[in-house]
DNA sequence: GCGACAG
DNA sequence: ATCTTGTCGC
């Protein structure tokens, strides 16, 4: 599957079309239903091979167990620049979401959504084209401020934008004594919802389970395409 | 002007 | 993101 046709291959149009969707971004909503199904997304790359693989699982919130897992291999459409994650990564994970049976209540997605220096993060940008609902789970604090949350599983800290000192997400401890992860809303959820829905998701490890799972599955989905035709492999159905 | 900088 | 050995701990 293509890139959209009137996907912004340059900075400039990148930066005018997040000016244009970032007032889209709804920026509240409740958490999760019992039994809502959520769907986590990651992406994986091969600059040589110009190749990008995006895997989507969904997963049952209540039992955590994935239902569903489906990838989608693109070719590399944008630069990675800070800040402008989304047009590298969402062509590739919207094939893959769009091969979903099944429709996701939720989103995870793995980096930020308000927590963006203009508030567009890859999860916002996604929800509002999609109009899914959405929230994102970083591992890195981008280039926002924290306290360092209590050491407890479940303790937070706001995330904040230095320059306006607004809360932007929260710094919120999955597993005692570990590194905390950086939650923030995506579209159509609130933050303490977000973080509820986080912490719901990563009983066990520190990184949500959809996002643990969609990692793995589009690492495993890179290196099959790249190991893919192989030597004597035309490609085509064999005749007899 | 020079770094830092989600994945 | 990706490149990568061994090591500490449950």
């Amino acid at each position: 599957m293509p890139v959209p046709d009137d996907w912004p291959s340059t900075e400039a149009e990148a930066l005018a079309e997040q000016r244009r969707l970032r007032a889209l971004v709804e920026p509240s909503g409740p958490g999760l239903a019992d039994g809502a199904l959520v769907a986590g997304v990651d992406v994986a790359y091969d600059d040589d091979a110009d190749l990008v693989v995006a895997a989507a699982v969904l997963i049952d919130s209540a039992t955590r167990e994935p239902v569903e897992e489906v990838t989608a291999v693109g070719r590399i459409s944008f630069p990675y620049v800070p800040g402008l994650l989304a047009f590298r990564e969402l062509p590739t994970v919207l094939d893959a979401l769009a091969a979903l049976r099944g429709t996701p209540d939720l989103v995870v997605c793995d980096g930020y959504g308000l927590a963006h220096p203009r508030r567009l993060g890859l999860a916002s940008h996604l929800g509002v084209l999609t109009g899914l609902r959405t929230v994102g789970v970083a591992k890195t604090p981008f280039v926002f401020g924290y306290e360092q949350p209590g050491a407890e599983r479940g303790a937070w800290s706001p995330l904040l934008d230095t320059g306006t000192g607004e809360e932007v997400g929260r710094a919120l401890r999955t597993r005692r004594g570990v590194k905390p992860v950086f939650v923030s809303v995506g579209h159509r959820i609130g933050l303490a919802e977000s973080v509820a829905v986080t912490l719901a998701l990563a009983p066990d490890y520190r990184l949500p389970e959809t996002t643990r799972r969609a990692d793995s599955l589009c690492r495993r989905a890179l290196a099959d395409a790249l190991a893919g035709p192989r030597r004597g492999d035309s490609g085509l159905v064999p005749r007899v």
